[in-house]
DNA sequence: ACCTGAACACCGTTCAAGT
DNA sequence: ACCTGAACACCGTTCAAGT
């Protein structure tokens, strides 16, 4: 039914690899699932780079950051935050297709990057900064939003955990005294409730006394 | 000459990796530079995961943390960071490595999963913190050691710099601002020393907040 | 404009066999 | 123990051709 569009492969795509990992995404596989030669998808996206680049832009389609208001530089920063991990969630392959893409060449990623240079210059920091502040944010994002893996993994994947469980275990206790001893939560992941809130604070600690720093040695 | 071993095999692969990318390590081209037939690094290697385990183990082997000591855990977490970023440095291809690997299974990063782990618990964060911050800490080291991807790129990677720079500065500015306005250090990436320095002191600022103020709530 | 068909140059991996 | 040979089931991509 649906017509054959560069937004429906990427729909697709995406679907697949929520599912399967990315490395299920294939253009063979994806061109038999929409019930079409593998060369038609080559019409809609030049090469397979392209295809990840429109699931990336995708994927963040439906994250629009508000524009700039008059909150709090630091409120602005946490709703950013939040927001983007809660988009990345979404979908589980996010992180394999965002570090496989050139963020600042996807369309919809402009948004947040610009979102995001905006709040670096409004906390104090220059341009310089500003840039690596936001690639620190983006980063953190994708670590927070991948981080519990052991909540989606269940039915095959408890065996493999048990497997690196076992492994961690087995290792010398007194070189490697705090690998055995949490040997559990290390394998199991973190609770996603901890990681969201000490995640974010974590992040947002760093920036906000940097820029306090800033402030106090310009004063 | 130099006998076929897994070592060999892994130190090969890594060469190949940091001069033209872990796309370029395949199981048939590492055989063929190694001058034997592509089922003998099957012996070595059960699959091309265990590959990728053998180059994660051999990055990281030549960074082994000193044991822990009595100087402040500030300091020893800075000098666990910094060697670690200096140490990922030296090969362009790490990330994408450790991207592909679970570093937990991986034996020569226990040693530097383990200090992590020591410094976390000597800043008063309890076991499950720890572990978030350990990965946080993994996860940052490798941004700031990945960032400076302008400096060794040159040659025909220029044209690819300056493509995407018209792109950046090509988009609205109304809407997208900052994003043109830094266009610049957005594509050439962040000065590198200023992002080692940056970079590191954000992380640490943030890890140093939060246990400032678990003690400051457990008084 | 949009899609098909056949072909090319690759992959990782298994399995049986050699020494 | 360590390696080879042949084969299988995949890849991404080009190029000419159809409608």
């Amino acid at each position: 039914m649906g017509k054959l569009t560069a937004r429906a492969i990427a729909v697709r795509a995406l679907e697949i690899g929520d599912a399967e990992g990315l490395d299920a995404v294939t253009i063979r596989r994806l061109a038999t699932e929409l019930g079409v030669t593998p060369m038609a998808l080559y019409w809609h996206f030049k090469n397979k780079d392209q295809l990840l680049a429109g699931m990336a832009d995708h994927l963040i389609a439906g994250f629009a950051p508000k524009p700039a208001d008059q909150r709090p530089w630091q409120e602005q920063l946490r709703d950013l935050m939040v927001g983007l991990i809660r988009t990345l969630r979404t979908h589980p392959c996010a992180r394999s297709v965002i570090e496989q893409v050139d963020v600042i060449t996807v369309p919809n990623f402009l948004a947040v990057w610009n979102q995001a240079l905006g709040v670096g210059r409004e906390a104090g920091f220059n341009g310089d900064e500003s840039c690596l502040i936001s690639r620190y944010l983006l980063n953190s994002a994708i670590a927070i939003a991948d981080a519990p893996a052991h909540h989606r993994a269940g039915r095959e994947a408890a065996s493999a955990v048990q497997a690196k469980l076992i492994g961690l275990q087995s290792v010398p206790p007194e070189t490697y005294p705090h690998i055995v001893e949490m040997a559990v939560p290390l394998v199991e992941g973190p609770d996603p409730a901890l990681y969201d809130t000490f995640g974010v604070d974590l992040v947002l600690a760093g920036i906000e006394a940097l820029a306090g720093r800033r402030l106090g040695s310009s004063s």
